[in-house]
DNA sequence: AGCACGCCGACT
DNA sequence: GTCGGCGTGCTC
């Protein structure tokens, strides 16, 4: 479909040869031709650049059967060569015949993009203050993106015979290589450089200068990662449904027979069996000759999941962030043809090129991970039920515990509710015990990582030979170094952020950028000796629980342990072998996994969810809570589950125990609706960014003074300057201005608007806008 | 975002 | 005297 440019590019593609010309060009006065161009029509262009608005261009007489709204354009534009995608055909402009540039290829036979995408495109840039052109640019597989074929990124490997004298003198004469191939050694393995640099806060000049001197090798490669395929894990169709699934899936198919867009909201317990409802949907969806987008949090984007999908519908098309470039757009042409007509996938599946679209699920759809955070700033939620809407299509949102939004918009009847009360296939819930932590201290014994219960608890889920699973949500072996002369943690230096002892490396880490360093004898802030560790990361749970109970197979699961998609497909398959009896981690275990022999799920500490900078810190603290609570006795063995904690009358953890949502939504709805927090109320948040703190300063301040200047800022509230949750990350200092307003406010709209103006025109500090912000972080 | 243009400090 | 830092303004 797809067609390549006429004639073939030369090795490095259109853009190095006209970067070559253009600065060969500088040389002269006047470089610009000028040539008299013979238009059929104009074309209104949309670019993937940050300029909210859009460009026209000459259609040149020769392609102008070909120019269509939808299909991709070469044109010149800041005078380089770009891929362009056409939003509109005009038959004249007033743009002045000086600047007028003329379309120089069209790149498809076909328009890529339908008239469908376009509208919700133009939507996202409206919505999330970000141009049209980067929300197509969210939508288009990257290969289509550019013109020519094949991408090739740099991947940096140390040498690997680098001695240690060598790497102390690098130490001494040039400290930013020095710490760019600490880190590469300790990689171990090739990897994608700007990554690594970006990671790092450097440029790429200190790796040029390791390549030049030879320690590190440079090379160009084409992207790849590996294939996820499916896993033969079927799901039995079950004959009957539950009379509540029954009532689901009824409603969903009314939904689907008026072809009118209705949004509804699939509340369900782990295990009520709403994978059943979507697998339903979706059927009576395909045998309306519709199609269906099935959205799921990337982190439960696993081939077990797509399994269940794969084998009750053949061919099923998987987008997800670990595909190649190729695989996207082999997959992506496989929909746009009609050829698939069943898509899962992480966020971005949400655009799929599907036509006649029947129904999209959004599954889990409280899941933070479902907001892009990167431009633009989506939330795939909120975009599914706006495509569904345009299509006439039925969104569902399922979840145990849904977000506030959803679960207010349900109860206003802005969108219906469906509800699943009960496990299906019997499975009694899981008993949870939760410990107050301040009681076990006890004698000078050390209980601060496994109470007495846990204790107990884990000894006899040994003795009985069934698994369990021990949560806590930081890495590491002890998370703080605490200084008693000055009261403080010892932090990094570039992002201002508590460093993390780890034991295996016997250094502390900075868990943001990656800096390591040596323990420091005294305080840095006030050279007093007698630093204590307190506290406990997940290496230390790890090593005390083997130290508690020498027999048992124990295994550890975060990101310093599964460096590799490999280590973590081995990993739960040891698991589900039983060749492992406690498996300790942190987030990445919380989700998805189902394992029927795991009777005891422990959360070590519930603690530090609760105490993050963010308004939603009490919703993720429930949700974490249900969620790893749905971990334990999902087979027919008894569930029990253990809560630690130093706050056990909070509501997060009182309520999240007994897994009384209801309740919990009641009282933190209340909460929200005190301060203007959303669901009572949008935000829109700006983060301004730079080296300069004297700069970031004034900055923050200045904008914030102008806005409230604003006529359109009367009904709102803002709030602000402050620093920013990370004031200082890789060693830019960070300030932010909230922006809130009452629900359907038009003025919020006007306040993005406005942001993203200034956000344009000013370039330092750096301003970024977020729009529904999920995170404070 | 890129990228070119244009104006002030440390080097051959 | 020039190379090169980054502030400013523009992109059909």
């Amino acid at each position: 479909m797809a067609k390549k440019p006429l004639q073939t590019p030369s090795l490095f593609g259109h853009e190095e040869e006209v970067k070559v010309a253009a600065s060969r060009a500088t040389a002269r006065p006047a470089p610009k031709p000028t040539p008299v161009i013979e238009a059929a029509c104009y074309a209104r262009v949309a670019v993937q650049r940050p300029l909210r608005r859009e460009f026209t261009y000459a259609v040149p007489q020769r392609l102008a059967d070909r120019v269509q709204v939808g299909s991709r354009v070469a044109v010149m534009f800041a005078r380089r060569r770009n891929v362009a995608v056409v939003v509109g055909i005009e038959g004249e402009t007033d743009v002045p015949p000086g600047k007028l540039q003329p379309i120089l290829d069209v790149l498809d036979a076909e328009p890529v993009v339908g008239e469908e995408l376009l509208g919700l495109t133009r939507w996202i840039g409206e919505r999330y203050a970000a141009s049209w052109g980067e929300a197509l640019a969210a939508v288009l597989p990257a290969p289509l993106k550019r013109e020519t074929k094949s991408k090739r990124i740099a991947h940096i490997a140390a040498r690997a015979d680098i001695s240690k004298e060598e790497l102390a003198e690098l130490a001494q004469v040039a400290e930013k290589q020095h710490r760019l191939l600490r880190f590469l050694i300790e990689l171990g393995e090739p990897t994608e450089m700007r990554a690594v640099l970006r990671r790092l806060n450097l440029s790429d000049s200190p790796a040029r200068t390791l390549e030049k001197h030879g320690f590190v090798t440079i090379e160009m490669v084409e992207a790849r990662a590996d294939d996820l395929g499916a896993r033969a894990s079927k799901r039995e169709r079950p004959e009957r449904l539950s009379d509540a699934q029954q009532t689901a899936v009824d409603a969903l198919t009314l939904a689907l027979d008026a072809r009118e867009h209705r949004t509804f909201l699939l509340f369900g317990i782990t295990g009520s069996g709403k994978t059943e409802v979507y697998l339903r949907a979706i059927e009576e969806a395909l045998a309306r000759g519709r199609t269906a987008i099935v959205l799921v949090p990337e982190i439960a984007l696993t081939p077990q999941t797509v399994g269940w999908f794969q084998s009750r519908f053949g061919e099923v098309c998987v987008l997800h962030s670990g595909m190649t470039d190729a695989q996207r757009l082999s997959s992506w042409r496989r929909l746009r043809e009609g050829e698939v007509r069943v898509v899962v996938g992480a966020r971005s599946a949400v655009f799929a090129p599907v036509e006649n679209l029947g129904v999209i699920v959004v599954d889990e759809e409280h899941e933070p991970s479902f907001k892009q955070e990167s431009v633009p700033r989506y939330h795939a939620r909120d975009v599914a039920i706006e495509r569904a809407r345009r299509a006439g299509a039925v969104c569902v949102l399922g979840s145990a515990t849904p977000s506030l939004e959803s679960w207010t918009a349900s109860e206003a009847g802005t969108i219906d509710m469906l509800t699943l009360p009960e496990r299906v296939g019997g499975g009694a819930p899981p008993s949870i015990h939760v410990v107050d932590m301040r009681g076990e201290s006890e004698r000078g014994k050390k209980r601060d990582v496994f109470s007495r219960l846990l204790t107990s608890f884990l000894k006899e889920t040994l003795d009985a030979g069934e698994q369990s699973i021990l949560f806590l949500n930081r890495r590491g072996f002890i998370p703080v170094l605490y200084c008693p002369g000055c009261e403080e943690s010892v932090r990094c230096s570039q992002c201002d952020v508590g460093l993390t002892y780890h034991r295996r490396i016997k250094r502390l880490v900075c868990h943001s950028c990656c800096q390591e360093i040596v323990v420091p004898p005294a305080c840095p802030r006030c050279s007093r000796p007698g630093l204590r560790f307190l506290g406990m990361g997940s290496e230390r749970v790890e090593a005390e629980l083997q130290e508690m109970l020498p027999k048992a197979r124990v295994r550890r699961m975060d990101s310093d342990t599964m460096k590799r998609r490999q280590d973590y497909e081995e990993t739960l398959s040891a698991f589900e072998r039983h060749e492992i009896d406690v498996l300790v981690g942190t987030q990445m275990i919380a989700k998805g996994l189902d394992f029927p022999r795991v009777t005891l799920v422990g959360i070590i500490s519930a603690d530090p969810a609760l105490h993050l900078p963010d308004f939603r810190a009490a919703e993720r603290t429930f949700q974490l809570i249900a969620q790893v609570a749905g971990r334990a006795g999902r087979g027919k063995l008894l569930g029990r589950v253990v809560v630690q904690t130093m706050a056990p009358e909070h509501a997060a953890i009182r309520l999240g125990s007994r897994a009384d949502y209801r309740q919990f939504a009641k009282e933190e709805s209340t909460l929200r609706s005190e301060l203007g927090y959303p669901p009572h109320g949008r935000i829109v948040r700006a983060v301004l960014e730079d080296d300069e703190e004297k700069r970031v300063d004034e900055g923050a301040e200045r904008l914030a003074e102008a806005l409230r200047a604003e006529p359109l800022s009367v009904t709102l509230q803002i709030l602000g300057p402050a620093p920013a949750p990370f004031a200082l990350l890789r060693g830019r200092h960070r300030r932010h201005v909230l922006v809130k307003s009452a629900p359907g406010d038009p003025a919020f709209a006007q306040a993005v608007e406005w942001l993203a103006d200034r956000a344009a025109k000013e370039s330092r500090p750096n301003i970024k806008i977020d729009v529904d912000p999920m995170s404070m972080l």
